[in-house]
DNA sequence: TCTTGTCCCATGCTATCCCATGAACGCAAT
DNA sequence: ATTGCGTTCATGGGATAGCATGGGACAAGA
Protein backbone atom coordinates (compact mmCIF):
# COMPACT_ATOMS: atom_id res chain seq x y z
CA UNK A 1 0.00 0.00 0.00
CA UNK A 2 2.05 3.40 -1.02
CA UNK A 3 -0.61 5.41 -2.43
CA UNK A 4 -3.11 7.68 -1.08
CA UNK A 5 -6.44 5.72 -2.07
CA UNK A 6 -10.29 6.28 -1.36
CA UNK A 7 -11.89 8.73 1.05
CA UNK A 8 -13.25 9.51 4.02
CA UNK A 9 -14.75 12.38 6.19
CA UNK A 10 -13.99 13.68 9.68
CA UNK A 11 -15.57 15.84 12.04
CA UNK A 12 -13.76 18.69 13.33
CA UNK A 13 -14.28 19.26 17.01
CA UNK A 14 -15.05 22.57 19.17
CA UNK A 15 -11.00 23.26 18.68
CA UNK A 16 -10.81 22.98 15.06
CA UNK A 17 -8.72 19.86 14.54
CA UNK A 18 -9.29 16.96 12.48
CA UNK A 19 -8.03 13.20 12.38
CA UNK A 20 -5.97 12.70 9.14
CA UNK A 21 -7.17 8.59 7.95
CA UNK A 22 -5.07 6.68 9.64
CA UNK A 23 -4.41 5.21 5.99
CA UNK A 24 -2.92 8.74 5.12
CA UNK A 25 -1.06 9.18 8.18
CA UNK A 26 0.62 5.93 7.83
CA UNK A 27 1.87 6.26 4.46
CA UNK A 28 3.26 9.90 5.03
CA UNK A 29 5.13 8.34 7.78
CA UNK A 30 6.38 6.15 5.58
CA UNK A 31 7.46 7.98 3.28
CA UNK A 32 9.33 10.16 5.67
CA UNK A 33 6.96 13.28 5.87
CA UNK A 34 7.40 14.93 9.26
CA UNK A 35 5.67 18.04 7.52
CA UNK A 36 2.49 17.76 5.51
CA UNK A 37 2.95 20.90 2.76
CA UNK A 38 -0.60 21.98 1.74
CA UNK A 39 -1.11 23.69 -1.80
CA UNK A 40 -4.52 25.76 -2.63
CA UNK A 41 -5.29 23.61 -5.90
CA UNK A 42 -5.73 25.63 -8.62
CA UNK A 43 -8.68 25.07 -9.93
CA UNK A 44 -10.59 23.81 -7.25
CA UNK A 45 -11.86 24.71 -4.25
CA UNK A 46 -9.24 22.20 -2.37
CA UNK A 47 -6.15 21.90 -0.73
CA UNK A 48 -3.43 19.92 -2.23
CA UNK A 49 -1.26 18.02 0.68
CA UNK A 50 1.98 15.91 0.31
CA UNK A 51 4.99 16.14 1.41
CA UNK A 52 8.02 18.73 -0.27
CA UNK A 53 7.96 17.14 -3.68
CA UNK A 54 4.09 18.49 -3.86
CA UNK A 55 6.10 22.23 -4.82
CA UNK A 56 7.73 20.44 -7.93
CA UNK A 57 4.23 19.20 -9.27
CA UNK A 58 2.52 22.90 -8.52
CA UNK A 59 5.18 24.75 -10.35
CA UNK A 60 4.91 22.22 -13.37
CA UNK A 61 0.87 23.26 -12.94
CA UNK A 62 1.60 26.54 -13.07
CA UNK A 63 3.38 26.74 -16.08
CA UNK A 64 0.83 25.42 -17.93
CA UNK A 65 -1.69 27.64 -16.49
CA UNK A 66 0.08 30.78 -17.07
CA UNK A 67 2.88 31.14 -19.06
CA UNK A 68 3.92 34.37 -18.30
CA UNK A 69 4.07 33.32 -14.07
CA UNK A 70 7.56 31.96 -15.81
CA UNK A 71 10.13 33.70 -13.81
CA UNK A 72 12.00 31.66 -10.47
CA UNK A 73 10.65 34.28 -8.32
CA UNK A 74 7.20 34.88 -9.68
CA UNK A 75 6.62 31.15 -9.09
CA UNK A 76 8.50 31.31 -5.79
CA UNK A 77 6.13 33.83 -4.65
CA UNK A 78 3.25 31.93 -5.84
CA UNK A 79 4.00 28.98 -4.81
CA UNK A 80 4.88 30.03 -1.11
CA UNK A 81 1.85 32.61 -0.60
CA UNK A 82 -0.88 29.56 -1.63
CA UNK A 83 1.39 27.29 0.46
CA UNK A 84 1.17 26.30 4.11
CA UNK A 85 2.66 23.71 6.58
CA UNK A 86 0.44 21.01 8.81
CA UNK A 87 1.50 20.58 11.79
CA UNK A 88 0.21 16.93 12.78
CA UNK A 89 -0.10 16.77 16.33
CA UNK A 90 0.88 13.56 18.61
CA UNK A 91 -2.58 11.87 18.13
CA UNK A 92 -2.42 12.58 14.15
CA UNK A 93 -5.07 15.27 13.73
CA UNK A 94 -4.31 18.63 12.35
CA UNK A 95 -6.03 22.34 13.04
CA UNK A 96 -8.23 24.22 10.42
CA UNK A 97 -6.69 27.30 9.99
CA UNK A 98 -8.56 30.57 8.47
CA UNK A 99 -6.12 29.88 5.78
CA UNK A 100 -7.68 26.11 4.65
CA UNK A 101 -11.12 27.22 5.24
CA UNK A 102 -11.55 30.18 2.83
CA UNK A 103 -10.03 28.66 0.18
CA UNK A 104 -12.52 25.39 0.87
CA UNK A 105 -15.15 26.20 2.17
CA UNK A 106 -14.67 24.14 5.02
CA UNK A 107 -16.73 24.65 8.24
CA UNK A 108 -17.48 21.63 10.57
CA UNK A 109 -16.51 18.45 8.41
CA UNK A 110 -13.60 17.65 6.28
CA UNK A 111 -13.39 15.26 3.52
CA UNK A 112 -10.07 13.74 2.49
CA UNK A 113 -9.63 12.36 -0.94
CA UNK A 114 -6.91 10.47 -2.12
CA UNK A 115 -4.95 10.92 -5.25
CA UNK A 116 -2.46 9.09 -5.36
CA UNK A 117 0.68 10.65 -5.04
CA UNK A 118 -0.75 13.13 -2.36
CA UNK A 119 -4.10 13.60 -1.28
CA UNK A 120 -6.65 16.38 -0.73
CA UNK A 121 -9.01 18.26 1.62
CA UNK A 122 -12.06 19.41 0.56
CA UNK A 123 -15.83 20.35 1.92
CA UNK A 124 -17.46 16.97 1.50
CA UNK A 125 -20.35 18.05 0.23
CA UNK A 126 -18.23 19.75 -2.87
CA UNK A 127 -16.16 17.09 -2.50
CA UNK A 128 -18.87 14.19 -3.73
CA UNK A 129 -20.41 17.18 -6.03
CA UNK A 130 -16.92 16.98 -7.64
CA UNK A 131 -16.60 13.12 -7.84
CA UNK A 132 -20.48 12.94 -9.16
CA UNK A 133 -18.92 15.33 -11.84
CA UNK A 134 -15.65 13.51 -12.79
CA UNK A 135 -17.99 10.18 -12.64
CA UNK A 136 -20.30 11.97 -15.51
CA UNK A 137 -17.39 13.54 -18.06
CA UNK A 138 -15.60 10.17 -17.82
CA UNK A 139 -18.76 8.20 -18.44
CA UNK A 140 -19.35 10.55 -21.18
CA UNK A 141 -15.64 10.22 -22.42
CA UNK A 142 -16.54 6.40 -22.50
CA UNK A 143 -19.74 6.19 -24.50
CA UNK A 144 -18.06 7.97 -27.31
CA UNK A 145 -15.23 5.80 -27.02
CA UNK A 146 -17.33 2.70 -27.81
CA UNK A 147 -19.45 4.74 -30.44
CA UNK A 148 -16.14 5.06 -31.99
CA UNK A 149 -15.65 1.56 -31.57
CA UNK A 150 -18.87 0.06 -32.41
CA UNK A 151 -18.13 -4.09 -31.65
CA UNK A 152 -18.59 -4.50 -27.87
CA UNK A 153 -14.50 -4.78 -27.67
CA UNK A 154 -13.30 -4.33 -24.88
CA UNK A 155 -9.27 -3.04 -25.34
CA UNK B 1 -8.41 -22.68 -12.99
CA UNK B 2 -6.74 -19.21 -14.06
CA UNK B 3 -9.76 -17.19 -14.49
CA UNK B 4 -12.22 -15.63 -11.74
CA UNK B 5 -15.30 -17.51 -13.13
CA UNK B 6 -18.98 -18.32 -11.60
CA UNK B 7 -21.04 -16.18 -9.18
CA UNK B 8 -21.59 -16.66 -5.27
CA UNK B 9 -23.60 -14.87 -2.73
CA UNK B 10 -21.92 -14.86 1.35
CA UNK B 11 -23.57 -13.60 4.65
CA UNK B 12 -22.23 -10.57 6.09
CA UNK B 13 -21.38 -11.58 9.93
CA UNK B 14 -22.34 -9.09 12.97
CA UNK B 15 -18.65 -7.87 12.36
CA UNK B 16 -19.05 -6.63 9.05
CA UNK B 17 -17.18 -9.47 7.19
CA UNK B 18 -17.73 -11.66 4.12
CA UNK B 19 -15.59 -14.60 3.46
CA UNK B 20 -14.03 -14.36 -0.51
CA UNK B 21 -15.13 -17.46 -2.24
CA UNK B 22 -12.47 -19.93 -1.71
CA UNK B 23 -12.13 -20.16 -5.48
CA UNK B 24 -11.34 -16.37 -5.79
CA UNK B 25 -9.05 -16.15 -2.63
CA UNK B 26 -7.29 -19.50 -3.90
CA UNK B 27 -6.50 -17.53 -7.66
CA UNK B 28 -6.01 -14.13 -6.04
CA UNK B 29 -3.26 -16.30 -3.93
CA UNK B 30 -1.69 -18.06 -7.09
CA UNK B 31 -1.52 -14.55 -8.80
CA UNK B 32 0.63 -13.18 -5.80
CA UNK B 33 -2.39 -10.66 -4.56
CA UNK B 34 -1.55 -9.80 -1.14
CA UNK B 35 -3.75 -6.91 -1.36
CA UNK B 36 -6.74 -6.36 -3.45
CA UNK B 37 -7.66 -3.14 -4.85
CA UNK B 38 -11.03 -2.64 -5.51
CA UNK B 39 -12.67 0.44 -7.77
CA UNK B 40 -16.56 1.65 -7.89
CA UNK B 41 -17.09 1.04 -11.43
CA UNK B 42 -18.58 3.77 -13.39
CA UNK B 43 -21.91 2.67 -14.88
CA UNK B 44 -22.91 -0.19 -12.54
CA UNK B 45 -23.62 -0.06 -8.34
CA UNK B 46 -20.43 -2.56 -8.50
CA UNK B 47 -17.19 -3.09 -7.42
CA UNK B 48 -14.54 -4.34 -9.45
CA UNK B 49 -11.95 -6.13 -7.46
CA UNK B 50 -8.24 -6.89 -8.62
CA UNK B 51 -4.50 -6.66 -7.80
CA UNK B 52 -2.58 -4.24 -7.96
CA UNK B 53 -1.97 -4.23 -11.96
CA UNK B 54 -5.63 -3.32 -11.85
CA UNK B 55 -4.52 -0.11 -10.29
CA UNK B 56 -0.99 0.18 -12.38
CA UNK B 57 -2.90 -0.71 -15.95
CA UNK B 58 -5.27 2.67 -14.91
CA UNK B 59 -2.45 4.76 -13.79
CA UNK B 60 -0.24 3.86 -16.87
CA UNK B 61 -3.29 4.97 -18.97
CA UNK B 62 -3.24 8.50 -16.82
CA UNK B 63 0.46 8.82 -17.46
CA UNK B 64 -0.49 8.99 -21.45
CA UNK B 65 -3.51 10.86 -20.71
CA UNK B 66 -3.33 14.71 -22.09
CA UNK B 67 -2.25 17.25 -18.61
CA UNK B 68 -3.38 20.10 -20.67
CA UNK B 69 -6.94 18.55 -20.59
CA UNK B 70 -8.95 18.00 -17.71
CA UNK B 71 -9.53 14.55 -18.29
CA UNK B 72 -5.61 13.30 -16.65
CA UNK B 73 -7.10 15.06 -13.47
CA UNK B 74 -10.47 13.35 -13.76
CA UNK B 75 -8.89 9.64 -13.63
CA UNK B 76 -6.80 10.43 -10.89
CA UNK B 77 -9.58 11.45 -8.95
CA UNK B 78 -11.49 8.55 -9.86
CA UNK B 79 -8.57 5.92 -9.72
CA UNK B 80 -6.88 7.10 -6.49
CA UNK B 81 -10.63 8.67 -5.16
CA UNK B 82 -13.12 6.37 -5.64
CA UNK B 83 -10.69 3.30 -5.26
CA UNK B 84 -9.43 1.33 -1.96
CA UNK B 85 -7.26 -1.84 -0.90
CA UNK B 86 -9.39 -4.91 0.50
CA UNK B 87 -7.13 -6.40 3.26
CA UNK B 88 -7.50 -9.84 3.43
CA UNK B 89 -7.83 -11.34 6.78
CA UNK B 90 -5.99 -14.74 8.16
CA UNK B 91 -9.36 -16.02 7.02
CA UNK B 92 -9.76 -14.73 3.98
CA UNK B 93 -12.39 -12.29 4.74
CA UNK B 94 -12.53 -8.70 3.97
CA UNK B 95 -14.83 -5.90 5.61
CA UNK B 96 -17.69 -4.26 4.63
CA UNK B 97 -16.46 -0.36 4.70
CA UNK B 98 -18.92 2.33 4.43
CA UNK B 99 -17.21 3.06 1.41
CA UNK B 100 -17.84 -0.08 -0.52
CA UNK B 101 -21.76 -0.02 1.29
CA UNK B 102 -22.44 3.41 -0.24
CA UNK B 103 -21.93 2.83 -3.85
CA UNK B 104 -23.63 -0.61 -3.97
CA UNK B 105 -26.14 -0.47 -1.68
CA UNK B 106 -24.72 -3.93 0.48
CA UNK B 107 -26.31 -4.54 3.45
CA UNK B 108 -26.29 -7.99 4.64
CA UNK B 109 -25.50 -10.07 1.70
CA UNK B 110 -22.30 -10.01 -0.60
CA UNK B 111 -22.69 -10.93 -3.97
CA UNK B 112 -19.31 -11.70 -5.98
CA UNK B 113 -19.37 -12.30 -9.87
CA UNK B 114 -16.41 -13.43 -11.45
CA UNK B 115 -15.04 -11.33 -14.38
CA UNK B 116 -12.41 -12.81 -15.79
CA UNK B 117 -9.41 -10.90 -14.83
CA UNK B 118 -10.74 -9.48 -12.11
CA UNK B 119 -13.94 -9.77 -10.12
CA UNK B 120 -16.96 -7.39 -8.91
CA UNK B 121 -18.80 -7.32 -5.76
CA UNK B 122 -22.39 -6.48 -5.54
CA UNK B 123 -25.82 -6.36 -3.81
CA UNK B 124 -26.99 -10.15 -4.30
CA UNK B 125 -29.96 -8.49 -5.63
CA UNK B 126 -29.26 -6.18 -8.11
CA UNK B 127 -26.79 -9.04 -9.32
CA UNK B 128 -29.44 -11.20 -10.14
CA UNK B 129 -31.13 -8.42 -12.15
CA UNK B 130 -27.81 -7.35 -13.65
CA UNK B 131 -27.46 -10.80 -14.64
CA UNK B 132 -31.03 -11.30 -16.21
CA UNK B 133 -30.27 -8.22 -18.10
CA UNK B 134 -27.50 -9.67 -19.69
CA UNK B 135 -28.73 -12.31 -20.48
CA UNK B 136 -32.05 -10.32 -22.39
CA UNK B 137 -29.70 -8.29 -24.46
CA UNK B 138 -27.37 -11.57 -25.45
CA UNK B 139 -30.93 -13.20 -26.29
CA UNK B 140 -31.91 -10.39 -28.43
CA UNK B 141 -28.60 -10.20 -30.13
CA UNK B 142 -28.58 -13.78 -31.41
CA UNK B 143 -32.76 -13.12 -32.47
CA UNK B 144 -31.41 -10.48 -34.97
CA UNK B 145 -28.46 -12.72 -35.73
CA UNK B 146 -30.80 -15.63 -36.27
CA UNK B 147 -33.13 -13.32 -38.60
CA UNK B 148 -29.92 -12.18 -40.58
CA UNK B 149 -28.72 -16.11 -41.04
CA UNK B 150 -32.23 -17.64 -41.86
CA UNK B 151 -30.99 -21.35 -41.55
CA UNK B 152 -31.62 -22.19 -37.95
CA UNK B 153 -27.67 -22.34 -37.23
CA UNK B 154 -26.57 -23.03 -33.59
CA UNK B 155 -23.73 -24.00 -31.47
C1' DT C 1 -6.73 38.68 31.36
C1' DC C 2 -8.54 36.29 27.62
C1' DT C 3 -7.75 33.76 23.67
C1' DT C 4 -5.26 30.20 20.83
C1' DG C 5 -2.62 26.41 20.12
C1' DT C 6 -0.27 22.14 22.24
C1' DC C 7 0.37 18.32 25.03
C1' DC C 8 -1.61 14.55 27.38
C1' DC C 9 -5.18 11.41 28.74
C1' DA C 10 -9.94 9.15 28.44
C1' DT C 11 -13.62 6.83 25.89
C1' DG C 12 -16.18 4.27 22.64
C1' DC C 13 -16.18 2.14 18.29
C1' DT C 14 -14.18 -0.59 14.55
C1' DA C 15 -10.88 -3.54 12.61
C1' DT C 16 -8.03 -7.41 13.17
C1' DC C 17 -6.07 -11.65 15.22
C1' DC C 18 -6.92 -16.15 16.67
C1' DC C 19 -9.64 -20.09 17.60
C1' DA C 20 -14.10 -22.90 17.35
C1' DT C 21 -18.04 -25.09 14.96
C1' DG C 22 -20.66 -27.28 11.58
C1' DA C 23 -21.81 -28.16 6.79
C1' DA C 24 -20.30 -29.79 2.33
C1' DC C 25 -17.24 -32.25 -0.40
C1' DG C 26 -13.90 -35.72 -2.01
C1' DC C 27 -11.58 -39.92 -1.51
C1' DA C 28 -11.12 -44.51 -0.56
C1' DA C 29 -12.00 -48.82 1.65
C1' DT C 30 -15.62 -51.89 2.56
C1' DA D 1 -23.55 -47.93 -3.53
C1' DT D 2 -22.59 -46.96 1.39
C1' DT D 3 -19.89 -45.75 5.11
C1' DG D 4 -16.35 -43.27 7.30
C1' DC D 5 -12.55 -40.04 7.56
C1' DG D 6 -10.20 -35.86 6.49
C1' DT D 7 -10.16 -31.43 4.30
C1' DT D 8 -11.91 -27.14 2.86
C1' DC D 9 -14.88 -23.50 3.57
C1' DA D 10 -18.39 -20.27 5.46
C1' DT D 11 -19.61 -18.45 9.71
C1' DG D 12 -19.48 -17.09 14.68
C1' DG D 13 -17.30 -15.10 18.78
C1' DG D 14 -13.67 -13.58 22.42
C1' DA D 15 -9.88 -10.65 23.04
C1' DT D 16 -7.03 -6.92 21.63
C1' DA D 17 -5.05 -3.08 19.11
C1' DG D 18 -5.76 0.98 16.47
C1' DC D 19 -8.41 4.99 15.43
C1' DA D 20 -11.64 9.04 15.67
C1' DT D 21 -13.22 12.04 18.97
C1' DG D 22 -13.75 14.78 23.30
C1' DG D 23 -11.90 17.40 27.01
C1' DG D 24 -8.58 19.14 30.88
C1' DA D 25 -4.39 21.59 31.72
C1' DC D 26 -0.78 24.55 30.58
C1' DA D 27 1.99 27.92 28.03
C1' DA D 28 2.53 31.76 24.89
C1' DG D 29 0.90 35.80 22.68
C1' DA D 30 -2.31 39.67 22.19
Amino acid sequence: MDRFLSSAVNRIDAKGRVSVPGAFRALAAKRGYHELYALRALEEPALDVGGMDLLERYERQLEQANPFLRTADDMSAYVHGEGTFLKLDADGRITMSDFIREHTGITSEVGFLGRGQFFQIWEPERMRQHLADVRARLTTLRQAAAQARPSGASE
